[in-house]
DNA sequence: CGCATTTCCTGGTAGC
DNA sequence: TGCTACCAGGAAATGC
């Protein structure tokens, strides 16, 4: 699944790429009008700034080229709603030029890529001159978005707007993480998953730094002990930084924009590897079920509280 | 507001 | 072989 790691790896992949390129022409393919693919007419005519990631979320901030080339894509323009005249957008009233932000979430089994895929072809980008003059957007399961907004303006996707800090970050120390834990009652990985706590971390890493921290992914997250705190700030740091190295994590459909698979599959402790013998102390992994999410731990090494 | 549950979606697979 | 049933899950929507 597409978390932190596999969503940075698709960053680094797509920022010498894209970066300062063109959209001439922004087209939904196969995909019905709606909020996932919103204002996404809009992206033509921008300038790609820059190649940015929040948790799992590309952030593609734009900026509008005054006389670039633009083609009007048929399929994108009939979700009109808010696509029509914006201020700031065309003119320039007070000399300050509106900017929007296009915003990819790769879902389940999102995967952009420079060549058209055989199936499942929901988004196409056509670039300026340059090498690789066409993005493809595929999603099979259509979980994913790709959608246009005003810059910093995420009201349309609230997890986004309330993300927690980034993990790899100076700002998600272990304080940081026992204050955001205190703040609730729910269980500690249903918590993690909120991205309220910590940014990025999905069902996979989740179960894989819980078990690194010898926390019941059961626990009150309020009730987390003290001193697992700090290991299970290291460990989700830990965790995230090791499966970036590897390009992350293919289960079935992740694939990087080069089209390789992620190899951190082989260094999975827990997720995936119900009944068999915990690396740790022997103890059979165990699955269970915990707010519809498939969950791996020990139950030997990880004692609930 | 907080928290739990349901929904979206399709390919893969188990079972008959 | 072909059919049904079920499973996987990120984030939003809905329910309480």
């Amino acid at each position: 699944m597409p978390e932190l790691p596999e969503v940075e790896t698709v960053r680094r992949e797509l920022e010498p790429w894209l970066t300062g390129r063109t959209i001439v022409r922004a087209e939904r393919v196969d995909a019905p009008p709606g909020p996932k693919y919103a204002g996404l007419e809009r992206a033509a005519g921008q300038r790609i700034r820059a190649v940015q990631r929040r948790g799992k979320f590309l952030i593609l901030p734009l900026e509008r080229v005054q006389g670039a080339p633009v083609a009007r894509a048929d399929a994108a323009t009939d979700d009109a709603a808010d696509g029509g005249a914006r201020p700031g957008v065309e003119g320039r009233a007070h000399g300050t030029t509106r900017l929007d932000d296009l915003v990819i979430h790769l879902g389940m089994t999102g995967v952009v890529r420079p060549d058209p895929p055989d199936d499942h072809l929901r988004v196409r980008l056509e670039l300026d001159e340059g090498p690789d003059r066409e993005l493809f957007f595929e999603d099979t399961r259509r979980f994913g978005r790709f959608l246009v907004v005003p810059a910093g303006d995420y009201g349309a996707l609230p997890t986004l707007a309330a993300m927690g800090p980034e993990p790899l970050s100076e700002t998600f120390t272990a304080e940081a993480l026992g204050a955001a834990l205190k703040r609730s009652k729910t269980a500690v990985k249903t918590y993690l998953l909120s991205q309220k706590p910590v940014a990025g971390v999905g069902n996979i890493y989740a179960d894989e730094a819980l078990w690194r921290a010898r926390v019941h992914p059961k626990t009150q997250a309020r009730r987390v002990a003290k001193k697992r705190v700090g290991p299970l700030r290291d460990a989700i740091r830990e965790v995230l930084a090791a499966s970036i190295e590897a390009q992350g994590t293919t289960l079935n459909d992740y694939r990087t924009v080069n089209g390789e698979v992620g190899a951190y599959l082989e260094e999975l402790a827990v997720y995936g590897h119900a009944e068999e013998p915990c690396p740790r102390c022997g103890a059979p992994i165990r699955k269970i079920t915990l707010g519809g999410r498939g969950t791996h731990f020990c139950a030997s090494c990880q004692r609930r509280r």
